[in-house]
DNA sequence: TATGAATGAGAGTTCATTCAT
DNA sequence: AATGAATGAACTCTCATTCAT
């Protein structure tokens, strides 16, 4: 009498349900902030009712809290991946920001919601953003810098806050972007500006 | 038919209370972001009941726009003076950075609130923060980069651009601070990276 | 994914909810005029919380515009069926002052919150007044006054100008009633001045 | 050492400020209403500072009620003289309405603000307005409607309740101007209406 | 699980009134 | 008498959250 799927076809529409809700709060959390952001909207713009998000989200804050994760995942998968296939520090940078500004490009409302909350006033939200976003960091600090350093590419910096200015060129230019995500300094601009500051 | 006491001690006496209000905003706005801040706590955290704000500010919204104004000039005065005293380019770049990481410390809930409408949500805020901004743009633009570009103590970059990453490293660290202000990375090894990038 | 209880059930609760809130609303605004009105106090005077009515009505300005077409649609349909039958034109005159003043007996909130609309300070609720009042003035000026002067009963007067005498008198009639709705001259006076205005 | 005219000098001026107090008041409640009109508002249009018009009247309240006093007297004193004037009754009735109408395009402001006091939702102010307006009631009821009865020129009416039918065609007229204080018919057509009902 | 009505705390704002100067 | 800053009650409206269906 009841079909055998039955229990995964519903995980499979609950997933779908949720992916849907989190595309919908990244539209209105890169709109509007997380103040302003109204979650009835949200469950609305998903094509839900109102209260239909609160079967998948705890609170306004645990939807958040679920949006860092995604966003940071779905940022570093993108940016990962290119970068790690070049085997040369120099190429590494500059792959870095190729396709870290592509991937504003491509996907601004996360983008936006990643910069609110790294620079907004909620410090819980800050610290969630440090903790989800530290393979990025680690990303650039071990598999660009120290991999520079120690290829001899690069001069001997410090790991750690050179990190740091990477990163923060990198947010500075994707959260002064127009309404297409065009950044108004190009990838190659940066890349070169940074290549500068770590040769020799 | 003319009141009797003099119209200076009640200009006085407003302009105290304007700066009173402004600094409790300063405050408020700095902890709890724009939206989230309580304008009748403001009030009250000035000395004052809940309505007496809106004597010397017409909206919520007017009183950022005004806090735009108070930071900014007073961000640019502590940090230009001093950048100007500097003849040698490289040395500016120096003055900068320290002197910006000082005002950072000595000035954080300020620096918050710039950050904050720097990178938050509001579009209306963040014009205005460029604009109210624009006079520490032409200072590290020019009085900095071309500056030193003229000397010839930096290779020929682009002025442009090369503001906005010198820009973005002081933004990010200064947005990265500890409770008291402290940056997790001194002023000298920023600096020491930007000379990097622009010398030679 | 679907609710299972029936549409029409939460569709009827709803229709009885606004119906109530309609009837807390001509409560409210008859006694204390629209500006005095407190929104909260009606959706509490309906049984509800204060914020319930928002369910119902944007704002308070969108209550008293629903609020008007309520009314003029009761007060029309109250009216406008005994004249109608009549087939003689004086006795439709009587009928409609007999009938007009019976709807302020028993539906005085109602009168009064049409009185003050079309003689307040707000334009824009004495203009939908008008609007939404043009089939009863359609029924005075065409069916009353029209019809009597081709079935000869009446004078040759000019309609439009006519319909407002004999609108304006019900009115004034109206707003000046005691207590329990009680004008202070017989609808049997009234008709017999105005008929006499019209005869010959 | 002290001038000998001094008191009524400030007698006179304080007249004056009055006077300018009442007439913005005039503008003021005919444009909002009483419930929205403004008392600092009306203060700031005649001249005066905030608070100073609380050294004329001691409350909102009473600046109405004065006002009702001053409207009704000069309304009175407009339209009485030239109707006693006429000693046929006839023409009284033709006079009244063209002096009334006059009135009104002339003084619109206070005829709006006496509309919407005897119209209005404050039963305070519709009685202050039934007790001021209570000379012009006695004009129209004695010195119109029963001069003529006993002169012969009109039929044998009840004076009190045809006195109200004048007057609420009068006043009913006189709420549907256009922004220059027209009506939209004129004082002719209304006493012809008038004279038909009454005559014979 | 989906719905959407109900809730009520809380916010921004207005403004009549007071009062020290 | 004139001023205008201060006051705080009161009001409209928002919206995160709950819950019966």
């Amino acid at each position: 009498m009841t079909p055998r799927y039955k229990g995964t076809e519903r995980d499979t529409a609950r997933n779908e349900n949720r992916r849907a809700l989190l595309d919908a709060a990244i539209r209105e959390f890169s709109q509007h902030g997380y103040d302003s952001a109204n979650i009835n909207r949200i469950s609305r713009s998903a094509g839900f009712a109102k209260g239909t998000i609160y079967n998948y989200f705890a609170s306004k804050r645990e939807l958040m809290l679920a949006l860092i994760e995604e966003i940071s995942a779905h940022h570093y998968g993108y940016i990962a991946r290119g970068v790690l296939q070049e085997s040369d520090a120099e190429k590494r940078v500059v792959c870095f920001y190729s396709t870290a500004f592509d991937y504003i490009s491509e996907y601004l409302p996360r983008g936006l919601v990643m910069v609110n909350n790294l620079f907004g006033a909620n410090n819980e939200f800050k610290q969630s953003m440090f903790q989800a976003y530290s393979p990025m960091f680690r990303l650039v600090e071990v598999d660009i810098i120290t991999y520079g350093v120690e290829q001899g590419s690069f001069r001997q910096v410090d790991p750690a806050p050179t990190r740091g200015m990477l990163m923060n060129i990198y947010l500075g230019v994707a959260s002064q972007v127009d309404e297409q995500g065009k950044p108004w300094l190009g990838a190659d601009q940066v890349a070169d500006f940074v290549l500068h500051a770590l040769q020799r």
